[in-house]
DNA sequence: ACGCCATGAATGTCAGACAATTAAATGTCT
DNA sequence: AGACATTTAATTGTCTGACATTCATGGCGT
């Protein structure tokens, strides 16, 4: 892997070296790297340096550290969590970099999820149906707060995307959908809004019991149609406001 | 954002504290932080580890640092292109650690790939149409290397997610696939199998021109039909070795 | 006005020290 | 012999102070 522009910094340089090392299989998981003395004789560059290559390669889990004899920075199992929770703070600041529009995001976040509708249908198991339809009940409750009722939504929507039955799917899925919610929260749900978006949560729910994937797709869309007209509806408000 | 079991490092303590000023938007892009020394002062601790702190933000590519008077840390700018970099290292990395079947991957990358027919057909432009089928030209090159092929499936696809008009879409879908490459690089390609993708992409794209969702979304379910097949011809021709 | 250079502020690196932690080796008691 | 306590060595985490390097700025001389 070739890098950027330039790497200007020793301690930059030597992170690369080291993720090239793993990233590429020299480096297997568990391996134990050799030790900051060692590394820094190695490399020819002070302890201080090596610490600084080393909390990179941390900051990215590549590699973990554990102190005491027989320590050391070890290759990190990179865990579906740990990467879905790395990819999901990168994706929420790009997309809140960036200035995009609610429509786009909106657009986007359906699309991904529609795309594991067909797997769903076919393989949801009762197991998850029963945590949507609990996750449906919470909505349901009259005295929920905007927070509440959000984060029932995206474990909703983590359990539909779990129906597909594929890990990787799931991963990817539910790290995309997770990212876009700080831009879907732009709405402040009304009680009437909110009993509609739980009627579709229902037919989704029934569509995947009697796995017939044109009814959760329509649903689908019909949700993604509804949570546009509400964003900007919110739009509209603000600017006359 | 509250951290897992413990961050019983001062330096990761640091890096968290200044992340969360960056996530939720008490530093903005663009903003310069307080010099090093400065921040060790704050924080109480040396110079040292609040570099620590600040390389792991930077290989996180949160922060920037410029050498020289007026340098320092500043808050970056996430580009697509950055983001995309990290979210397909993270997953390429999942990928390779977690011993993902063949098919399983490729169920996933076909799944994703396909929530992007509709738009795309809708949207397609005759640039975007121009690059696929130059890209098509390249793999029907009959003394292409493995690996060249590959590039040009690659920037192929990559194509076809653009036609959905949409960026955060795009985003998120060419990390996906992207990150599954090492994975599809599994098979070897017969001169029979490029000639029979060939044709499939031939087909991906005079669907797009006349706007046919339906035949573009054959085009890839065969697509992801036939490379299963190759991938299954390969694991067993391993197997009998 | 123009170019050159000193200055200062900042990061990048180094060397050496000490504290904290931990597994393993060693010693001690029953 | 076995259980428990202690020492030891390896390793990371942190601190200190120093020097090197980079670079915008402003003053100086021509």
């Amino acid at each position: 892997m070739k890098n950027q522009t330039a790497a200007p910094s020793l301690s930059a340089a030597i992170a690369d070296a080291i993720r090239s090392d793993i990233v590429e299989g020299r480096l297997l998981v568990g391996d134990r790297l050799p030790s900051e003395a060692e590394l820094a004789d190695q490399h020819g560059v002070s302890r201080a340096t090596v610490r600084e290559a080393l909390k990179r390669l941390a900051a990215q889990s590549l590699i973990r550290t554990e102190r005491g004899a027989f320590g050391g920075a070890f290759v990190n199992h990179l865990s579906y969590e740990e990467a879905r929770a790395q990819q999901v703070t990168t994706s929420t600041l790009l997309l809140g970099m960036n200035a995009i529009s609610f429509q786009v995001a909106c657009e986007a976040r359906y699309a991904l999820e529609r795309s594991c509708t067909a797997l769903a249908a076919e393989r949801r198991t009762d197991a998850l149906l029963a945590a949507m339809r609990t996750e449906i009940d919470t909505q349901a409750a009259p005295d929920l707060s905007d927070e509440a009722f959000c984060a029932s939504d995206v474990a909703f929507h983590r359990a539909l995307v779990d129906c597909a039955g594929n890990e990787v799917l799931s991963y990817h899925l539910a790290g995309s959908v997770e990212a876009m919610q700080p831009l879907m929260n732009m709405i402040t749900f009304t009680a009437r809004s909110r009993a509609e978006i739980i009627d579709l949560h229902r037919a989704i729910v029934a569509g995947l019991e009697i796995r017939d994937v044109a009814s959760v797709d329509r649903a689908l869309a019909t949700l993604e149609a509804y949570t546009i007209t509400l964003g900007q509806s919110v739009l509209k408000a603000r600017a006359t406001r």
